[in-house]
DNA sequence: CCGCGGATGGGAACCATTGTCAAATTGATG
DNA sequence: CATCAATTTGACAATGGTTCCCATCCGCGG
């Protein structure tokens, strides 16, 4: 049976704060953003509740050299990013080229179950001084 | 001024291995191998030589979905990597086409200092009973 | 063979993330 | 509105990969 989840005050909290953002951010970040509002979430439900939304598809998320895990609230439909180092300003890109080139690989070497990752990382123009 | 390495028995042991591997292997892995060849080397030093022939490009490293870093030597040059996610066995795949697009994509968008990752992800046949 | 400074290794420290569980909150029901 | 089961929360502990620390070791040039 599917469960819909209940429409609680941290959970609106942190899906207001995805929709402010630009970039993405850490749910650390999220969670010092939170508390600068004075709409303050324990960080245990803040990674929760980006999980959840991870999961369901809602919001989308990537790792940064760091290892961190980075959240932000996408448009729909299959994207990559070209995402700021500095401030995590995000650019959404289309590659219907490359969804095609991989999955051809992958298939032309009998492998199945395939998922591909691709991020493109920079400084962006307000960060170079 | 610019140091050489020692060549340590640790050194040789942590090359050796990783001369033998076909496939991605994380730091513990590895460090588990060298036990049991009987040639034991500190895990601390496994992470330093891994590091070390990481960062001067003498083997690729990259991060599965645990989080873990996974280390490989590969053929020199630019590439990228098909791999199971079962055995880590590796295919090298060139993409020509894919590298041009990201640089185009970041230049076109003002980023500098240009990055990108791409990996397929996948099982093989051998892993698909 | 000496001696210097890099290399080692075992354990502590780090740090993002996850697990725990009692207490609080939600939403359906009467 | 009151009741109550089920979900969610949050303070804290625990996890796990990786790095740091530092006394000791040892490769290597002289
Ligand atoms: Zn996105
Ligand atoms: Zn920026
Ligand atoms: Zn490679
Ligand atoms: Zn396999």
């Amino acid at each position: 049976m599917v469960t819909t989840p209940r429409n609680t005050r941290q959970r609106r909290a942190v899906a207001a704060i995805l929709e402010d953002l630009d970039g993405f951010a850490s749910a650390q970040e999220i969670h010092d953003l939170l508390r600068h509002r004075g709409e303050s979430v324990g960080l245990s439900t803040v990674y929760r509740n980006l999980q959840a939304l991870s999961d369901s598809a809602e919001i989308d998320a990537l790792r940064n050299d760091d290892g961190e895990t980075l959240y932000r609230q996408c448009s729909t439909g299959h994207h990559h990013h070209l995402v700021c180092r500095a401030c995590g300003r995000t650019v959404e890109v289309a590659g219907p080229t490359v969804e095609r080139w991989a999955d051809a690989i992958a298939a032309e070497h009998g492998f199945v179950d395939v998922a591909h990752t691709l991020e493109i990382f920079g400084t962006c123009g307000d960060c170079t001084p």
